[in-house]
DNA sequence: TGATAGTCATTGAGTGCTCAACAACATGGT
DNA sequence: ACCATGTTGTTGAGCACTCAATGACTATCA
């Protein structure tokens, strides 16, 4: 299975596209999409170090724990029990529970039984949970303009949330990750890449 | 600083907007490029958690590990000094030693001292790391298909290059960077994206 | 009622990443 | 030749994340 061209080795790659395609059943990247997702992922890597950074230097908090801290400030109460927090942010259980326990010891957020469900735990952000958040959004909001809105028109905007919304639509049912009912839950995804 | 507008909380979010805008020194993100934002970092935390996962799942190997097997097969004699391959791969030169310590382990990379520089160690992609990167690399690209190029449309394909060029482009003087004069971002980078 | 299955959340081991400190060598000027 | 400075790459500590296993509880249904 070689897949080489020539020398210089368009080989591996980022899954390189290749003249025997028809007779191998893999369907390779083209050469532009083999371009767009290399300057995508240094991109989202550049990015996410940037952001990360900044988080980290200004406020101490890593970038998911700002997320959390984010939500749960959204939230009634400013409280959500554990699932559905990890459903906000994108968080494994598992994750979010180790998360959780770190943010507990800063004194940002507190854990409470579930009234109604005797398994559950709610975690609520406190008042200086709230604080430090809010002490850390406006050098996370320039940070993030810098690194993105600045650099695109609106129209690179509208189209950016076309494609992310097409690349979050349910990649598929992830570990353990579903919740509700089948209902129109964006995330789940019907008979496409469930797998 | 009170940024609430209304019960609903369309708070600290991700970097709230605010009729105060003016007054503040923030630059708040505006309710699109909120949305933007957010639809993007649900998407990318998605799609790398469905790429990382699958490579792991299939071939034991993390999605980093495989870029550097990537850009080593691509060089010339499969061979790179560590410092050209941590900017190819975009990692730091701690991260890179790390990642190439675990790929020596596995026997996928070997280390060699630098001719031309006694200070320098060359890496080198071993038969066994390129067999497993032949091995590999089919059903990284089928997942990269599915979760990502199978969504798009080949406009979309173009514009996410463009986007992805605009933010990899070396970050911009800013504040943080305060100590050094020249470079002085996480991201350095001089002229443009050295490649 | 009791048995089975499913859900909620946590835990610990293993692994990767970041940051700061460091050793070794290279380079440029005096 | 010498010293200051910069570069290359490694190391170790500490934190974050994943995965599998577990305990505790709920739901379903015979």
């Amino acid at each position: 299975m070689t897949i080489t061209r020539d020398g210089s080795c368009q080989t591996l790659n980022y899954l390189s596209y290749d003249d025997r395609m028809a007779q191998s059943a893999t369907r390779w990247l083209t050469p532009e999409e083999q371009r767009a997702w290399r300057i995508f992922l240094t991109a989202t890597q550049r990015l996410f170090s940037a952001v990360e950074g900044q988080l980290q230097r200004d406020s101490d908090i890593p970038h998911g724990y700002y997320e959390i801290l984010v939500r749960l400030s959204e939230a009634d109460g400013r409280a959500l029990r554990m699932s559905q927090l990890a459903e906000a942010s994108t968080f494994s259980k598992s994750r979010l529970s180790h998360a959780v326990a770190r943010l507990e010891e800063r004194g940002w957020v507190e854990r409470l039984d579930c009234p109604t469900d005797r398994r559950g735990q709610v975690a609520r952000l406190t008042d200086a949970g709230y604080a430090t958040l809010e002490a850390a959004a406006p050098g996370h909001a320039e940070q993030v303009r810098r690194s993105v809105f600045d650099r695109l028109s609106s129209d690179q905007v509208s189209v950016l949330t076309e494609i992310s919304t097409a690349i979050a639509a349910g990649p598929r049912p992830d570990p353990a990750s579903l919740s509700d009912e089948a209902s129109g839950c964006p995330l789940t995804c019907e008979g496409e890449l469930a797998e």
